[in-house]
DNA sequence: TACGAATAGTAAGTATACTTACTAAATTAT
DNA sequence: ATAATTTAGTAAGTATACTTACTATTCGTA
């Protein structure tokens, strides 16, 4: 340690710093718990908000789950080879594409759906049962307050 | 809202979802607030560790911030370009890289220090102040807690 | 109705962040 | 002392996630 009156700032003492390794481990979680699936929390973003939102285009699929739109090409591009999502070509607009889940898809998100709730369970499990609900109350708190700070705000209000 | 008894498992009351947008957040707003800099969250927290631990070897960085070896690399190489950090090969262990700041480095890191702290108060401005050191140790709580399930596990214990 | 603005999506470039596979060097064990 | 193992780092491949720049289409307005 310095001795001098902390000249520099201790990056592990900044929320940022844990925001990040929280991330990093909420997905190495995730994938743990759903080894096998070869789906990505991303991934599983999207199927889940398709099957809510069916018929949805990509920008809206983008703003629901908190992606740019030049991310989600790509995310439905794997998801499509998978046979896991379809694009169809809007015949009202020639600029959309409306996104279906296939049966594949539905399937894959039935079986996948218990084992994240698994991961989630996990991510918590290091708080209090008592703590959890403060937590993501807190963390809603963060990203609905911040919302705009973020290029893809997420246009889902709780 | 669907007429059925939650059928699906709806995405965004899942942490995990939570968690992401947060880092997306969080990042976002760290560049905002440091923007002319051109550093990253990940590149101020390896120049902030070498500030703190110099001359420790790109393993124990990568321990330290929590990153993967594989990882690391690429990032020293974007600071070592712009002259921000040496690479030095070890004389005791040929195949150990020990890092160091230079002076750029230094400088660059006193002159982002004021704006990383404010880009972290406008990530936690959503809350009550109270509440910041609730999230602060819950988010360690989470991390410490979950530590083995990241490939890069931090040595940083607070 | 024609023209400028706005919109949906893609493409290219950069930066995490992981995995597996590899090289080179050091350590351990026989 | 040599062989087997471990370790530090790199390389290649995949997947977010952003930016800026572009195309194609649609909308708004004059």
């Amino acid at each position: 340690m310095s001795n001098k009156p902390s000249k520099h700032v201790s990056f592990d003492l900044l929320p940022g710093h844990y925001i990040r390794r929280l991330q990093q481990i909420s997905v190495a979680i995730f994938l743990q718990e759903t080894e096998g699936f070869g789906i990505t929390p991303v991934q599983f973003a999207a199927l889940s908000a398709l099957e809510e939102f069916p018929y949805i285009d990509q920008k809206t699929l983008a703003n629901t789950i908190g992606l740019d739109t030049s991310t989600i090409g790509g995310v439905i591009d794997r998801l499509e080879s998978r046979d896991l999502v379809k694009r169809n070509l809007s015949e009202k607009d020639r600029r959309v594409h409306v996104l279906t889940l296939t049966s594949k898809g539905k399937n894959l998100l039935d079986d996948i759906n218990p084992q994240v709730l698994k991961a989630q369970q996990r991510i918590l499990s290091p708080l209090k049962k008592s703590q959890h609900a403060v937590l993501i109350e807190m963390l809603n708190t963060l990203v609905n307050g911040n919302n705009e700070a973020s290029r893809a705000p997420s246009s889902i209000k709780t």
